[in-house]
DNA sequence: TGAAATGTTGGGGCG
DNA sequence: ACGCCCCAACATTTC
């Protein structure tokens, strides 16, 4: 047996898991005494990931892993096309007995699985995923009847009593044996040399440290005030693989050791978090046809108002509500936003513009370099107050208190929308208060320097209220007004 | 992980 | 001293 399998040859396929340690899959190949081939596809097509941050991520992350690769005696096998046709076609090509890769749960990634699974099948490869993107699959956390969990808190006490079967940390891989087959050079793609590894897993393990080490013990207070570098900021790493949910989880459960009461919350707060993530990943799992709409059926057909003008200003930060303007600004320069910011832009979409939540959560998808379709679906409809949780639908975020609330010096706006640099703190979260002198003297004039407000918050939370309302007149009005 | 409207209470001013 | 009103503060209900 063993003679037989120090020859075995396997293609770990690296999607979304753009890293060596802490690896499943890989290291899975590694333990087993096979020859590793570690392959990526790419599709370097003017389509794929169009001036997207994810795309810049992916490929610092990518050039940073074919490096982690060559330190360990390997490297990156590069493929340049789709997975349905490149996978088979390397397994075949290399003489891989298996095909390993890491479990997911979007449909999408599934259907495009099994295609891959059933033509390896007929070439006698063997294909197989290993959990890696979660500690708990969909299957592993169920109510005692094992149906799965459609609400937050019930599965979330299900999951801290079982918080210790949480798997382990993988031991650290220091070579990686592969055989000398040809392949693309990664050195071939012109944005290769260009790309900096700012991004990539040892960038992702600092990232980590320096919130083990200060922010997390005081993310009780500070996470919610998007001024403050107060989150883990790994939310990008988890979504592209460049960071195991098991390195970040552990090491979260090791800084609570040390912890006294206060600090053990701060921790507990964040491990909450890594559970929604958690929840989210089980829900899509089990209930798939949530990327389609609404969880809850009843909200399956709201007569959405969808307006181009209002979801162009919206997108582009120009509603005329710094809260909102600053949140999306600082996604479209930076790729990231900062979570109380998404609930807040999202509330507004839907609640104030009465726009289609999906709209928004395609747009997130474009945007966001930690985009991902179980946290980005899951959130999106929170707040739409569509989805699984029971959060009611009239549950309408003001953006002027929301403001006021979490940012209350001003500093996120005003970092964000230059514009209102002078406006006094008072009015900051609503400058068209300012009478027109005041106006004047802090050099933003609205309607000129800041635009006026696309809508009055008030008279658009009745109008949510009445189209959310059940028995509404239902039937989006213009479901394809918007589509980019 | 909401906000607004409505209800209740209790202290102080005041005739 | 007393009743009355006002209103802030807090609680509850409603959307």
């Amino acid at each position: 047996m063993v003679s037989e399998k120090r020859h075995t040859r396997v293609i770990v396929w690296m999607r979304r898991a753009l890293r060596v340690q802490d690896n499943a899959p890989l290291w899975n190949a590694i333990k087993d005494g096979h020859e590793v081939i570690p392959v990526v596809c790419l599709r370097d097509g003017p389509r794929y990931l169009v001036d997207s941050p994810r795309r810049d991520f992916i490929r610092s992350a990518l050039r940073t892993l074919d490096r982690e690769l060559r330190e360990r005696g390997s490297k990156l096998f590069v493929r340049v096309g789709s997975p349905e046709k490149e996978i088979p076609a390397s397994a075949q090509e290399y003489g891989a007995k298996a095909v390993y890769a890491a479990h997911v749960c979007d449909p999408q990634a599934l259907q495009r699985d099994t295609i891959i699974a059933s033509s390896l099948g007929k070439i006698g490869v063997q294909w197989q995923t290993f959990q890696d993107r979660v500690l708990f699959e969909g299957g592993q956390i169920t109510s005692g009847s094992g149906l799965p969990y459609r609400v937050y808190t019930p599965y979330m006490r299900v999951w801290r009593e079982r918080w210790d079967d949480a798997p382990r940390r993988l031991p650290a891989i220091r070579t990686v044996v592969s055989p000398n087959v040809r392949t693309v050079e990664m050195s071939v793609f012109p944005w290769f040399t260009a790309a900096v590894d700012s991004r990539g897993e040892s960038a992702a393990r600092r990232r980590l440290k320096r919130f083990m080490n200060g922010p997390i013990h005081a993310y009780r207070q500070n996470r919610d005030l998007p001024a403050i570098d107060g989150t883990s900021k790994v939310s990008a790493d988890l979504a592209n693989g460049t960071i195991s949910i098991r390195t970040v989880y552990w090491s979260a459960r090791e800084v609570q050791e040390g912890a006294d009461r206060k600090g053990r919350e701060n921790i507990d707060t964040f491990i909450s978090e890594l559970i929604w993530r958690e929840f989210y990943y089980q829900i899509l799992s089990n209930f798939p046809s949530v990327v389609d709409g609404a969880f809850r059926e009843e909200f399956r057909d709201i007569a959405w108002h969808d307006n181009r003008d209002h979801f162009d200003a919206w997108a582009a930060g120009q509603t005329g509500y710094p809260i909102v303007d600053a949140a999306m600004r600082q996604l479209n320069s930076e790729g990231w936003m900062h979570n109380r910011a998404r609930m807040i832009v999202a509330s507004f979409l839907t609640k104030d513009l009465h726009i289609n939540w999906q709209h928004g959560e395609e747009y997130f998808l474009r945007r966001l370099a930690d985009a991902d379709i179980a946290s980005n679906n899951g959130g999106w409809q929170w707040v739409a107050g569509t989805g699984t949780d029971a959060s009611p639908y009239f549950r309408i975020f003001n953006p002027v208190l929301q403001a006021k609330k979490f940012d209350p010096e001003g500093t996120y706006v005003r970092t964000y929308v230059p514009e209102l640099a002078h406006v006094p703190l008072e009015m900051i979260h609503e400058p068209w208060r300012l009478h027109a002198d005041e106006q004047r003297s802090a050099r933003c004039v609205i309607g000129k320097d800041y635009p006026a407000r696309i809508v009055d918050h008030a008279a658009e939370r009745e109008l949510a209220l009445r189209l959310y309302k059940p028995g509404a007149a239902r039937g989006s009005t213009s479901r394809t007004t918007i589509s980019s």
